[in-house]
DNA sequence: TTTGATTTTGAGCGACTGCTCAAGTTAAAA
DNA sequence: TTTTAACTTGAGCAGTCGCTCAAAATCAAA
């Protein structure tokens, strides 16, 4: 006695991912993403609740899936520092052209919800800090394995990865300055090895 | 045979510019800006032409004062390395609780304005380079003084600091991690004179 | 004064916003 | 089959958006 949902969640969920990704919260209407995700509003409402519900599973997913990026590299790499910099130099070089903005997500929604009692503000925050654990434990292990000389501790080095990493995707957000990447992410990754 | 303007541009951009530096292009209304300029729409747009003109002066003028902080620096300090740490100092510590953000207007302007051939994106990347070009002269000159190595070249300092800055701000953006500004600025200066 | 160009005012237009809900459709259970 | 609970649809609501413009206010020149 029932009929069943006819959408397909997480599909949804990446669509709509890439559009609050691309245009921020504000700047994307529920029409737009009507047209993205292929909804009608009230499917949609009867699903997610609100706009802020779906961008909440939206950005939730993005987290996931920039993990899993480092993930797969770390199965494929011989060292953790070079999954790292595969990492970065496939986010801010190869990807650039298929993806929704060259700025983390993560860092948009924290730019963007200015009231810190917000609960997206507050959502942006907790996935950047579980952004920071994992990358901790993954310096924990380079430290280990001596990949890294331990001269300071683990989320350390996982600090400074983001403030680099971030502030380096934001560089890279103008144009003609293509051609500096390679080497400026090979000076990130030498400077943090001298650490 | 005439009237006179009955406001002080400079200090209604100014405002518009803290409104505008706070919530972003998109989510700052006209109704917004009407309250905080204390101007009817009539006016405003007589003057400024639309929001995004009124936009535009709002960003250069906050693009001028940024290097004010700077100028006024190089005045009251013996080094110019000593100027720009203060700076970093003022602008991530002393001044957090009296200003609309803690990012800069222009990176969030470059992150908002999506369309690469927007006006206000192209605006963004001016201004951006335009203190690029300030940056530069100034380590031009820190290289003279033997402030710093000068192993490379006066923009590759001026793209290093641009960098660590961004990625700093964004990083002390989230709560709770205060207490480690001071430390890490000083690590980015350091780090900036063993280059 | 009076004149008249200039500036300011604010009601309100048409478009768009996030969202609702009655009506229609679907498919498992009876 | 028929029933019925779950799902989908889309017209449209109440509110907000950027912006316009006729009318009122202002003040230097005549």
């Amino acid at each position: 006695m029932a009929n069943k949902v006819k959408f397909e969640r997480e599909q949804v969920v990446r669509a709509a991912s890439q559009l609050f990704w691309e245009k921020g919260f504000h700047a994307t209407s529920t029409r737009d993403l009507q047209d993205a995700i292929n909804m009608r509003p009230g499917s949609i409402y009867a699903a997610f609740g609100s706009k802020e519900g779906l961008y909440c599973e939206a950005i939730k997913n993005y987290a996931k899936q920039m993990q899993s990026l480092i993930n797969e590299r770390l199965v494929s790499c011989s060292s953790i520092l070079d999954a790292l910099q595969d990492f970065v130099e496939y986010v801010v070089i190869s990807s650039k052209s298929n993806t929704p903005s060259a700025i983390c997500m993560l860092v948009k929604a924290n730019n963007e919800f200015i009231e810190k009692d917000s609960y997206l503000y507050q959502i942006s925050v907790e996935l950047m800090i579980d952004f920071e654990h994992y990358l901790t434990e993954l310096f924990t292990l380079a430290i280990a394995d001596k990949e890294l000389s331990g001269n300071i501790a683990a989320i350390d080095y996982a600090r400074f990865f983001q403030i680099q990493f971030t502030g380096l995707r934001n560089y890279f957000n103008r144009p003609n300055v293509e051609h500096l990447a390679k080497p400026m992410i090979e000076n990130m990754f030498s400077l943090m090895k001298s650490l």
